[in-house]
DNA sequence: ATGCATGAGTA
DNA sequence: ACTCATGCATA
C-alpha cells in the first residue's frame, strides 16, 4: 500500500530529476538496452556499450537510500547517438504519457484498428505450418555480422555512418518469400489452398474479424523469422513502431508477442502494428524510420527484489489454494515468508496475469485434445476456483476467445497442481514434469528455467 | 526471455 | 484493491 499510495498520491519520487534526456536516435539505433536506455548510474557492470560516458550528469539521483533506483538516461545510448545522430532531433513523443491514450480508452475496439490498412490481397501460397517454431532466442539468431546484439546495439561505426539502419537498406527485401500468411489454416488440412503472396504478410482477415488464436500463432512465427531475417531485434521493431505509429514498444513486449506471452486480446491489438511493420521493412527499403522514444523520466523505481527459490515455491503453493488472497491473507504470508506486503501482493498480481497469458508454445492445439484430456483428470483436480471461472469470463469479452485459451488455464493449473503435489516445495514452480497424460509439454531445463518445447 | 514493478482504468 | 498493458532490470 505504500508505495501504491504514494504512487496514487502523487508521484512521490520524481527524482529532482530533470528531464535530461539525452537525445540520440536514428532508426534502429542503439537503443542500449533493450528498449528504454536507462540504466541505474553507477551500473556495476558494462556491457560493450555501456562505457559510461560522464558526460551524463552525475546528479543526486539517489538521495534516497535504499531500493529506489533513479532512472538515468543511459549513457551508453548517448553516446552512440551523439555520434549518430547529434542531427535528428526531435522526437514528437510526448515524454510521458502517451502511448496509451489511444488504446486505453477504447481498448476493447481497437482491436481493429490499424487493420485498416492492409488489405494485400494474397496471392496465394500456402504454406502450413511448416515452420518450425523458432528455436533460439532471436536475439542470438541476430547475425552479428550485421551488427545487431539484442541490445540493438551496433557494434561498430555502421550507425555512425549513415544514422540509420543499414540494416533495412541492405537486408530487406528480397530475401524472404516465405512470409505468408496463411490464414485460416482452418483445419481443413486436406488441401489448403493458399494464396502467398511473398514478401509480405497480410492480414488474414478482414479488417476487424478478430484473429483466431491459430492465426495469431501463425503471424507470430512469421513475424519473427522475418524480423529476424530482415536483421531486425525486438528492440528496433519496438522503436520502430513508434515512428510508425506513434506508439513505441520494448523489447519485452516484442519479445512476449513472439512467445504468445500477451492476452489474446493485446495479442491481437498488436498485431495489426505489427503487420503493418512488416510490410514497411519488406518494401520499404529505405524509410528510415527514425525515432526514438522519451523515456521516462526521472521516476525512480523500486529496486527489483528477487525472491528466493524457497519462498517461491511457498508463494507457488498458496497460488494453488489461493490464487487471490485477501489482504489479511496477504498480511500473514507476507509475514510469514518476510516479505514485504507489497511484494507478495504483486507476486500474486503478477502470478494470475501470467496464467492469463495466451497459449504457450505446447499446448492442446485442439479443444478436443484438451478436453480428453481433461476429462481423465483425476477429483484432484484443482476446481477452477472461483478466479479461473472469473478468468474465463473476463477473456471471454472477447466472443471469439478460442476454447484452447481457456482450456490452457485449466491445464496450468492442473499441471501445477500435479506438481505441486509431487514436489511440495522443492519444485512447485518448475511446472516440469507432468506426466499424467498431460503432458504435452516438454520442458528442458534451463538453469533456473524452464524452457518450454513443443512436443510434436 | 522473464521476474518484479508501475500506473491507468475499473469496479 | 484489482486487472491489464507494458517495461526496467536481470538471469
Amino acid at each position: 500500500m505504500l508505495w501504491g499510495m504514494a504512487a496514487a498520491t502523487s508521484s512521490p519520487y520524481l527524482s529532482s530529476s530533470r528531464v535530461l534526456h539525452t537525445e540520440r536516435r536514428g532508426s534502429m539505433q542503439p537503443v542500449t538496452t533493450g528498449s528504454g536506455g536507462y540504466r541505474p548510474e553507477p551500473p556495476v557492470k558494462m556491457t560493450q556499450g555501456d562505457f559510461m560516458q560522464g558526460a551524463v550528469v552525475g546528479n543526486g539521483s539517489h538521495m534516497l537510500s535504499h531500493q529506489w533506483v533513479t532512472s538515468l538516461p543511459h549513457a551508453a545510448a548517448a553516446a552512440a547517438a551523439a555520434a549518430v545522430a547529434a542531427a535528428e532531433a526531435g522526437s514528437g513523443w510526448p515524454p510521458c504519457a502517451p502511448a496509451q491514450e489511444a488504446k486505453r480508452g477504447s481498448s476493447r475496439e481497437d482491436l481493429h484498428a490499424g487493420s485498416t490498412l492492409h488489405h494485400r490481397t494474397h496471392l496465394g501460397a500456402h504454406q502450413t505450418h511448416t515452420s518450425s517454431w523458432g528455436g533460439g532466442s532471436s536475439a542470438h539468431l541476430a547475425d552479428p555480422a550485421l551488427g545487431y546484439s539484442q541490445t540493438g546495439f551496433t557494434v561498430n561505426g555502421m550507425l555512425s555512418a549513415h544514422g540509420h539502419n543499414l540494416v533495412h537498406a541492405g537486408i530487406a527485401r528480397g530475401d524472404s518469400p516465405e512470409l505468408d500468411q496463411h490464414h485460416h489454416h482452418h483445419s481443413q488440412h486436406a488441401h489448403h489452398t493458399h494464396h502467398q503472396h511473398h514478401g509480405v504478410a497480410h492480414e488474414p482477415h478482414s479488417d476487424e474479424d478478430t484473429p483466431t488464436s491459430d492465426d495469431l500463432e501463425h503471424f507470430a512465427k512469421q513475424f519473427k523469422q522475418r524480423r529476424i531475417k530482415l536483421g531486425f531485434t525486438q528492440a528496433d521493431v519496438g522503436l520502430a513502431l513508434g515512428t510508425l505509429y506513434g506508439n513505441v514498444f520494448s523489447q519485452t513486449t516484442i519479445c512476449r508477442f513472439e512467445a504468445l506471452q500477451l492476452s489474446f486480446k493485446n495479442m491481437c491489438k498488436l498485431k495489426p502494428l505489427l503487420n503493418k511493420w512488416l510490410e514497411e521493412a519488406d518494401s520499404t527499403t529505405g524509410s528510415p524510420t527514425s525515432i526514438d522514444k522519451i523515456a521516462t523520466q526521472g521516476r525512480k523505481r523500486k529496486k527489483r527484489t528477487s525472491i528466493e527459490v524457497s519462498v517461491k515455491g511457498a508463494l507457488e503453493s498458496h497460488f494453488l489454494k489461493c490464487p487471490k488472497p485477501s489482504a489479511q491473507e496477504i498480511n500473514a504470508l507476507a509475514d510469514s515468508l518476510q516479505l514485504e506486503k507489497e511484494v507478495v501482493r504483486v507476486w500474486f498480481c503478477n502470478r494470475r496475469q501470467k496464467e492469463k497469458r495466451m497459449t504457450p508454445p505446447g499446448l492442446p492445439r485442439t479443444p478436443e485434445d484438451a478436453y480428453s484430456q481433461v476429462g481423465s483428470m483425476g477429483p484432484d483436480t484443482p476446481s477452477p476456483s472461483v478466479d479461473c471461472k472469473r478468468m474465463y469470463s473476463d477473456t471471454s469479452t472477447n466472443v471469439r476467445t478460442p476454447v484452447v485459451w481457456k482450456l490452457r488455464d485449466t491445464f496450468v493449473r492442473l499441471e501445477a497442481a500435479v506438481v505441486g503435489c509431487l514436489f511440495p516445495l522443492t519444485a512447485p514452480l518448475t511446472r516440469g514434469t507432468c506426466s499424467a497424460g498431460v503432458s504435452i509439454i516438454r520442458r528442458r531445463r534451463d538453469g533456473d528455467q524452464f524452457h518450454e518445447k513443443r512436443n510434436i
